[in-house]
DNA sequence: ACCCAGGGTCATA
DNA sequence: TATGACCATGGG
């Protein structure tokens, strides 16, 4: 599947981001959102010189809320974005994190508010390089659809999956995750009622087109 | 007028 | 453990 998704898409250069930091922060802005709406959050953030940690705690929430609203549920991620910032503080900085063994990192980001599965283990691979796979709805889609996993798996055994099958390879799992995300906006997101939803140009079940790439047909 | 996006929390059963 | 409501903007 990484030799196919890479052949039709190519190196994904992911995460977009100057620093571990504005990973982090990207981590929490994009949830369920799209990424261009993060984009300009962000850029809102760096031109009002506040996306560093204290910046945000010392911001007030009104003004903060306002920085990030392009990327949506901005109350709610204001005070998850807080969170975060205060923890990091607290933690006496990102230098410090960076010396945690990964399991432990890990456990810690899942206990900020805001911070799931899916947003640590972007953050563990993305800004702290650690070999955490990352498991989205469209890894879930895509293979359920292939038929190469139920579905029904929860998160920690999915990730455990992909982790065992694949070895802890940072720079693998980086470009993998990245591959199917890309992969995921090319097929159709109804539920099919045949298992070749994603696999055909046009979907059978729901006659979506502009399907997936020819090269993943099997 | 829909649909959906690089989820997570919280209440309820 | 497993659903469902809720959060909100912007692009198609």
């Amino acid at each position: 599947m990484f030799e196919r998704l890479f052949a039709a898409y190519g190196p994904r250069d992911w995460w977009p981001g100057d620093s571990i930091f504005e990973i982090m922060v990207g981590a929490v802005l994009t949830q369920n959102t799209a990424w261009t709406n993060v984009e300009k959050a962000i850029c809102n953030l760096k031109r009002a010189k506040a996306l560093s940690p204290q910046a945000i705690v010392d911001a007030h929430p009104r003004r903060l809320a306002n920085l990030i609203r392009p990327s949506g549920y901005f109350n709610v991620k204001t005070r998850r974005l807080r969170a975060l910032c205060a923890w990091l503080l607290a933690q006496g900085g990102i230098k410090k994190l960076a010396k945690m063994d990964t399991e432990p990192l890990r456990l810690a980001l899942l206990s900020v508010h805001g911070v799931g599965r899916e947003t640590a283990d972007d953050i563990l691979l993305y800004a702290f390089e650690r070999p955490v796979f990352v498991i989205d709805a469209y890894t879930r889609r895509i293979f359920t659809r292939l038929g190469m996993i139920a579905g029904t798996e929860d998160y920690e055994t999915l990730r455990g999956m992909f982790e065992e099958v694949l070895g802890a390879d940072v720079a693998l799992y980086n470009e993998y995750h990245a591959l199917i995300v890309r992969h995921g906006k090319d097929i159709c997101r109804k539920k099919p009622r045949c298992n070749s939803c994603c696999l055909a140009a046009v979907c059978p079940s729901c006659g979506e087109a502009g399907g997936p790439r020819p090269i993943l047909i099997q």
